[in-house]
DNA sequence: GCTGCTCGTTGGTCAGCCCAACGGAATAGA
DNA sequence: TCTATTCCGTTGGGCTGACCAACGAGCAGC
């Protein structure tokens, strides 16, 4: 039962690194966005959403959380009144940060028992699975 | 970032038979508890969580659930008036039989872009990391 | 100008996992 | 035998992640 495995290891992954997060007082949510803000720069929340997988309702709630803590700024587009501009700050960077090195510390733990060539196959096999659903998802 | 690859293929995983189990009116904890009624015939409500890994107030409510679609008897145990008996009735094992074929072909799906071979290494690498972090949380 | 789309937002739903506490029952130890 | 501990089922919460429907405001194309 291969996909047990997957989903148990997952599990696994996601407790690991979810434990990691709530002690930095965090969730996935924050880290994938403060993520995706560092790599793109400032962005709308939709595009936002797109980029991260994450629903635009989900978005808003975790905009206002990381806006609460001085992680981003939510800023009216003066070009499209429909828009706000997400911007990650300098505070938010730092914590952009501080989050990486905890989920490389966490994956280094999870992956401990394989060697580096292991984890290069499990990516590229995890990848093929992935990238051929996506395909067929399209987006 | 071997980790997202990780969760977001699991994610994957996890909504093809989510949407599986959601077409035959089933979720996840009521395949594992057939599943695991099947293997190891009768049990208590605690033996059922331990083995399956679900919390013991989750068993309650599936069993329940379980219970209430002709699926499972729950009869106390006259040895132990703590325990309560859970036992696959005829339905239950004819739905557990479907579940498992509709369960095969999401899997089939999900692993489509890998050959046997590939497959076999992934569940491999993945049983290795299982069983490592398993070894460490004892139980 | 009207239509159709996008965007942010609100307010829900659901699965899965987890925890704390309680009473009743069994078991181990003194 | 009596007591303390453990186990079992149950209730009632909580959290994360994912998703959906609807709405008003704004934009773009025709």
């Amino acid at each position: 039962m291969p996909s047990w495995l997957l989903t148990q290891s997952a599990m696994h992954a996601q407790r690991i690194i979810g434990e990691t997060f709530a002690a930095a007082n965090a969730r996935g949510y924050h880290y994938r966005l403060l993520a995706t803000l560092a790599e793109y720069g400032p962005a709308s929340q939709a595009s936002l959403g797109r980029r991260t997988g994450i629903d635009r309702s989900d978005v808003v709630a975790a905009i206002n959380e990381l806006a609460d803590l001085g992680y981003v700024v939510r800023s009216p587009d003066p070009d499209d009144g429909r828009r706000n501009i997400i911007t990650l700050t300098a505070t938010g960077e730092v914590q952009r940060e501080r989050l990486e090195t905890l989920v490389r510390a966490a994956q280094d733990e999870l992956f401990a028992p394989l060697s580096p060539s292991e984890r290069g196959q499990l990516a590229a096999l995890l990848a093929k699975v992935l990238s051929h659903h996506q395909g067929l998802a399209d987006r």
